[in-house]
This record gives C-alpha cells, sequence and structure tokens, in this order.
DNA sequence: GTTGGAAGGTCTCCATTATAGACCTACTCC
DNA sequence: GGAGTAGGTCTATAATGGAGACCTTCCAAC
C-alpha cells in the first residue's frame, strides 16, 4: 500500500496524542461528564458560538450590537447562544443601570484562551478550503451521475484485501 | 475598568487574526458558500465528526469495527458522518471486493492535516475542562436560587457606563 | 434446505432542537 | 400619546438526531 510515503513527524506527534486520549475517554465510556471533548464540541461546535467568541474578540459588545454584527442571527439563538457561553464561562455578562438597563458582553480570559486553538482551526479551514470546495463537487459529480450508472465505479476500489484487524 | 492588566502578546495576534478574517466573511454576507468556518463547523461540529476523525486517526477501520469502537453511535448516524466527511475529502472510502464486500475507512491526507488544529483545541479542552465544569456549577446553582429569590442580584453588575459604541 | 450470523448498509418513525417572528416591558423623545 | 430603543420571552413550525427494524449477500452449521 503505498499510500504514505513517510509520515509528516508533527503529524504522526498528533496521531499520536490524539490517539492516547480518545483511549483514555474510551475508557471512561465517552461519559459526557467526564469526556472534555465532547463537552466542549457539543458547545463550540454550535452553529454560532464560535462566530460569536470571534465577534466579541473584536471587542465587547451589547445584545442589539451583535444582533446586528451577525446578520442572520435571531433574537432566541443569540439569547441563547450568549448564555451557554456564560454558563462556561466564556463571556461576562454586564448589566449597567442606565435608564433602559443596558447589557454588555465580553470575553472572558478564558474566552481569549479559546482564541488561539480557534485561530489554528480558522486558518486550516481558510488554507484547505478550495479542497474542500472541490472534493464536494467531486462526490456530488459521481453521485448525480444518473445517466451512466455503469460508467462509473462507484466508489469501487481494487486492492485485494482489507487490512487485517 | 482593572480587568485585563496587560494582553498576551500571543492573544493579542489571535485576537487581530480572527477579527480580520471575521470582517472579510462578513463583507461577504456569511454566505456559507464563501465562508470557511461556517462551512467547516457546520460538519466539523457535529457530534461525531471529530470523534470519528479522531478514531480514524489510530488506524483505518471497517464499518463495524467503527461501530464498535465509537459505543453509542448508531449505524445510521455513522454511515451519514462517513458520508459527510467523505464528501468533504477528510476520510476515503475504500470497498474490497471480498465476498461480503469489506468497506474500509481511512484518513485522507486533507484529514490527517486537520489532526493539528484538533489536537490544539483538545489540549485546551482538557487544560480548561475544570475551569469550565466550575463556572457551570456557579452558574447554577446562581439560577437555581429560588429560596432566595432576592439574596442574590441576579448577574447585575454595578459598573456606572457602558463602553461607548 | 434452512437457520443463523456477519458485513454494510437503508428506511421509518419519533423526539429533540433550531429558527422565524410575534409579542412584552420599561423608558425616552417628539 | 405614538414611535423608537433596549433586552429579552413565547409560540408555532421546520429541520435534525437517534433507535431500532429491515434488507441483501455470503458462508457455515444443523
Amino acid at each position: 500500500m503505498p499510500r504514505l510515503p513517510a509520515e509528516n513527524p508533527a503529524t504522526a506527534t498528533h496521531r499520536a496524542t490524539l490517539v492516547d486520549r480518545y483511549a483514555a475517554w474510551r475508557a471512561l465510556g465517552f461519559d459526557a461528564a467526564h469526556c472534555p471533548v465532547r463537552n466542549m464540541l457539543d458547545h463550540l461546535g454550535s452553529k454560532w458560538s464560535t462566530l460569536l467568541l470571534i465577534a466579541l474578540a473584536k471587542k465587547p459588545m451589547r445584545f442589539n450590537a451583535l444582533l446586528r454584527d451577525v446578520p442572520d442571527i435571531s433574537k432566541r439563538m443569540l439569547t441563547q447562544t450568549l448564555r451557554d457561553l456564560e454558563r462556561d464561562g466564556l463571556v461576562l455578562r454586564q448589566v449597567f443601570p442606565t435608564k433602559p438597563p443596558s447589557v454588555e458582553y465580553r470575553l472572558s480570559l478564558m474566552g481569549e484562551s479559546v482564541l488561539g486553538p480557534l485561530t489554528a482551526l480558522v486558518g486550516w479551514a481558510e488554507q484547505h478550503f478550495p479542497d474542500i470546495q472541490h472534493a464536494r463537487a467531486r462526490f456530488d459529480g459521481a453521485a448525480d451521475d444518473h445517466a451512466a450508472p455503469e460508467a462509473q465505479p462507484d466508489r469501487v476500489a481494487l486492492a485485494p484485501v482489507p487490512a487485517g484487524s
């Protein structure tokens, strides 16, 4: 199988780290109460959380300012997402006793500390975005081949034997 | 406001990067077709994607092996998540023409390249997990204070004025 | 031969979640 | 006193997630 000529050392390290952590979580049954990744991804993975974190990275903002800044979020989702982030200690909510009380949201120190990993992920996403779009186009093209179902091998490879378990 | 004595230079860099990228996406209206982050998070953010990527970081695996390895995923979600990852070019699907055809899934090169950012995020999650749990306990404790509704200021701060927009 | 199990899924149905958008309260300005 | 701003909540509906039944092909055992 001449697929990976020689693995990048950094990749090997990351792989080893992840495999190790994965084994640890798995031993605990992936219980959300003990698995940081599940726990975190359930929140950061949500559609709006990261966008709000990045918006708040710019500067502290008030509720309606966020509503204007993130074009297509609804009030309800904004409220809920901010509450989740506040609950996790990533953003701070501050009420000012002005006449109509104004509320300001800002990143906490922990919220700022997540900007690092987030930047790495964003960098990766922007770098590989063309590849992903290309992969999708190819996949969808193959799937949409109604006209010539026999002309495309439909994801079948020809290597003789699967890797032994 | 003596909240941030002096910002960590690395944090400042990440913040600047994210703010810049955010402005660029926003100018395009956050259209999912042009916004790599939306696009990526819609997939990586899903409950199972990252878990499967990490599971496949260990070694290529067959469908039922993955089913056994990730304890509480259903066949349906496994199929769907693998399809999404395959569509995005992160995993490769290889069918071997054994008697009952066997199917093996493995990370593509691009799939391996995401292990780096993923490791950073996992590291962050494990490092801050106690803080998050603590923040949650505090938040929930304050919210559950049915007995003394007037004794707790309910997230009200006393600073005199919000930051000027 | 037929039962049963493994592999690799698909399909159906139900429960949860997301989203839009109407509504609400308090206050100020005109 | 009507409009506008601020910061939400509530409701109704659409989309999604997930469990588990079902399907097909093969082989081995009864």
